[in-house]
DNA sequence: CACACGTGGCC
DNA sequence: TGGCCAAGTGT
């Protein structure tokens, strides 16, 4: 027999008010903090987040003191959490409060999805858990949840599915009594976290198992579906360490590169093999290898050597000396 | 729509 | 150990 929704919310519910892991941004349900975290937990583990979250919040705050920093004491901060957009997006959205809301977080879903860095879901996650209001925050826990409570073998990767999904969820949310929209999206991001894993599930723990059509068909292991991605493209790379008084030569990418614009580098080659010409073309002589790296992104796995590099002369055009103080690690 | 964007954990 | 993934957004 499926279970009704308000029924399967009601368990829901009562399991996250019994289970709900004592996280620091739970303490709390100043829009603020909500935001910090809910940008910082964007494709990111708790785990990596709560050193992070504290020391952020330590540092700015409320929305004023994090609008006037400096951007790079902002990014300071973030180093070591990936996504580095996402902490110049956050400074950016803290300055449009200032200006426009006067410094006091909007508490309507439109002006918080206006935000820079907040999409559909961060804004329906800040509006559910800071202000109460209605919005089915639909992320991949929450997908992975409503694909096999309803045994869904549709592409999660398309966006005609995530449409659907998201319909499904707001009507789940919508059939809950007013008094649980500030727990309920939170409530099945914390199954999908911890019960309703990626991997081996935890089926006897979940209240929903009873009406879980994934599991009565034991198909919640291959749930939900995804198409499979891109194979991965394997680079070798080599990049040279050129020294002079304490500084390195380096260059800007272009604003109009497509990756990492406006980004600095070391000197550096990419191919199939390690090229010493394209090094003396720039007039660098390589010298002993001192180093190795590997960097993925997407879909390319570099796999990088690093030489100690000599300039024969004067400098290319693009390059600059960069003081070793100046660089953020 | 496909892709860029980081990092660490897991098997 | 390398491939895959994990609380998305912007272009």
């Amino acid at each position: 027999m499926p279970v009704s929704l308000r029924q399967s919310g009601r368990l829901l519910l009562a399991w996250y008010r019994r289970n709900a892991r004592d996280l620091p941004w739970r303490r709390t349900r100043d829009p603020y903090a909500v935001w910090v975290s809910e940008i910082m937990l964007q494709q990111t583990r708790v785990e990596a987040v709560i050193p992070y979250y504290e020391r952020f919040l330590a540092r700015f705050p409320d929305v004023k003191e994090l609008a006037k920093a400096p951007e790079a004491e902002v990014l300071e901060r973030w180093a070591g959490l990936g996504y580095y957009r996402r902490a110049r997006q956050l400074q950016a959205a803290a300055k449009q409060i200032v200006e426009r809301h006067g410094g006091v977080f909007p508490a309507d879903y439109e002006s918080i999805r206006e935000l820079p860095g907040v999409g559909e879901y961060t804004a329906a996650a800040i509006a559910g858990i800071a202000f109460g209001l209605t919005y089915a925050a639909l992320d991949g826990n929450v997908m992975r949840v409503m694909a096999r409570l309803h045994n869904d073998g549709r592409d999660i990767g398309q966006a005609r599915t995530r449409k659907s999904m998201q319909a499904e969820a707001q009507r789940w949310i919508d059939a809950m009594p007013v008094a649980d929209f500030a727990d309920f999206n939170q409530a099945t991001i914390e199954l999908g976290a911890t019960i309703c894993t990626p991997r081996s599930p935890r089926c006897l723990g979940c209240p929903l198992s009873a009406g879980c059509l994934a599991r009565r068909e034991g198909n919640q292991g291959s749930l939900p579906y995804k198409s499979a991605r891109q194979r991965v493209e394997k680079l070798d790379m080599a990049v040279a360490i050129v020294e002079r008084r304490g500084r390195l030569l380096m260059r800007q990418r272009p604003d109009d590169e497509k990756l990492m614009p406006g980004f600095w580098e070391l000197p550096q080659y990419a191919s199939s093999r390690i090229d010493a010409h394209a090094f003396a073309a720039l007039g660098i002589e390589l010298g002993e290898r001192i180093g190795a790296f590997k960097h993925a992104i997407t879909f390319r796995a570099y796999s990088g050597q690093v030489y100690q590099g000599t300039l024969e002369g004067e400098r290319p055009d693009e390059y600059r000396w960069i003081h070793g103080s100046r660089l953020v690690l």
